[in-house]
DNA sequence: ATCTATTTATAATC
DNA sequence: TGATTATAAATAGAT
């Protein structure tokens, strides 16, 4: 600074202001190099001309971008963070939805082979099944093997509980009521009507005999009815595990 | 610089080296600050000490954050963008599953309200159900409604149709094998002995009639019993629009 | 820290 | 622009 003392004010005019940009800019660079030097340190400069899009930097824009990148590591590796526990909640919502498909696809799978059961009681052909469906099904029909073997123990046994149980409902609600009362009749004779009038029950017969799809309307009480008349069926289902 | 010319070489005593570095610090902020007053641009300074994790900073350590991220922000755009151009992927991929999940509970839904049909053919109380299932099953029995009406049709009129459709499926195939055969008998005997052995059919004229789930067996041929033990039904639904 | 002999930086001028 | 120069400012080393 010199011949007068130094102006805290913008200069105004526009050449003078660069010219004097340029000095002073390279004034600073030099000084900071001599002092990189003498003290050992890293100095990284950036100067924003206004109206200019790239900064002159000291000691070059890519060695200050690096000096610079350096100093904000610690509030990047922040941002960093959080953008990443963004990414996990959302990879985690992902995962949610896949498991919620997985969960309703089986829902799907059990009432379809609810809706086949319920077509072949009611006459369906079983040849028109593909063997995943037939494999479902076996599922299924065993399962209400099961619900039903453990009603017979039960109602065989009514010592150990006389009355019927609560929890217990018949298939078909409108053979109890009209057909036949618990109450009045043996509970024997109950059970094997309760039984021969339910689809299910013949269904699973049939099926556990290695005869499926009888070609008679399913539903309609079976017994009576002379059953000899499979056509369509040979008797012998493949071997679906 | 004074008393001897400038020295290019660190200085070796610590205690010199930082006194010096403090000054010299304190002079180069010094001029900076003249510097973007005078020629009003944005300085911005980093000074990164050897051993020491903060370093030094003009104007202030948060304004040269301020600075240097600005002048990192091309480059810092592009990082950015990547980001979001993942995140963009990772919620496309949620609300594809989303819709996904929709499908298979729309699936679902069907097949629900198919299995609560045909549990009703077969007895099920239609006090059991809720207006969603109601609902439901009243759509599905419109949609079977009209099904059998436009086979209705093709069988009444077989002049423009003589031969059974092949794309014609009796509900019941036993009913059609067993007990009746088009091919013998007149379209019109055959169509009406095919819907009084069907359930559904039955099921549907019953809705239709405003009259739902009848007490007694549904699957078993309805048309000769008389039908008037609507026990649980007061034959007035409620508006499930 | 303070002082001071020097060196450097630079505003104004050419 | 670039060079000159008078002078302000910076500062190494001593106190």
């Amino acid at each position: 600074m010199a011949r007068k003392k130094l102006r805290h004010t913008r200069i105004c005019s526009e050449s003078v202001r660069n010219s004097i940009l340029k000095k002073r800019a390279a004034s600073l660079f030099k000084k900071a190099e001599e002092f990189s030097i003498l003290c050992d340190v890293e100095v990284a400069i950036i100067i924003f001309s206004e109206g200019e899009i790239q900064p002159i930097a000291y000691p070059s824009i890519g060695q200050a971008k690096e000096i610079l990148m350096r100093y904000l590591s610690f509030s990047e590796a922040e941002r960093l963070k959080k953008l990443v526990k963004h990414e996990t909640y959302l990879l985690e919502k992902v995962n949610e939805q896949e498991e919620k498909i997985s969960k309703v696809e089986k829902m799907n799978e059990g009432k379809e082979m609810d809706i086949l059961f319920n077509q072949l009681v009611e006459g369906k052909n079983i040849n028109e099944l593909d063997a995943r469906q037939l494999k479902g099904l076996l599922k299924l029909s065993a399962a209400k093997m099961d619900k039903l073997n453990e009603r017979k123990k039960q109602v065989i046994q009514p010592s150990e509980c006389p009355y019927r149980p609560s929890d217990f409902k018949p298939v078909s609600e409108n053979v109890a009521n009209q057909t036949i009362d618990l109450q009045d009749v043996s509970p024997a004779t109950s059970l094997m009507e309760d039984l021969i009038n339910d689809p299910w029950f013949v269904e699973n017969m049939a099926a556990n005999q290695n005869e499926f799809g009888t070609d008679e309307f399913g539903t309609e009480p079976a017994p009576e009815e002379g059953n000899d008349n499979n056509a369509g069926d040979d008797g012998n289902p493949k071997d679906l595990n």
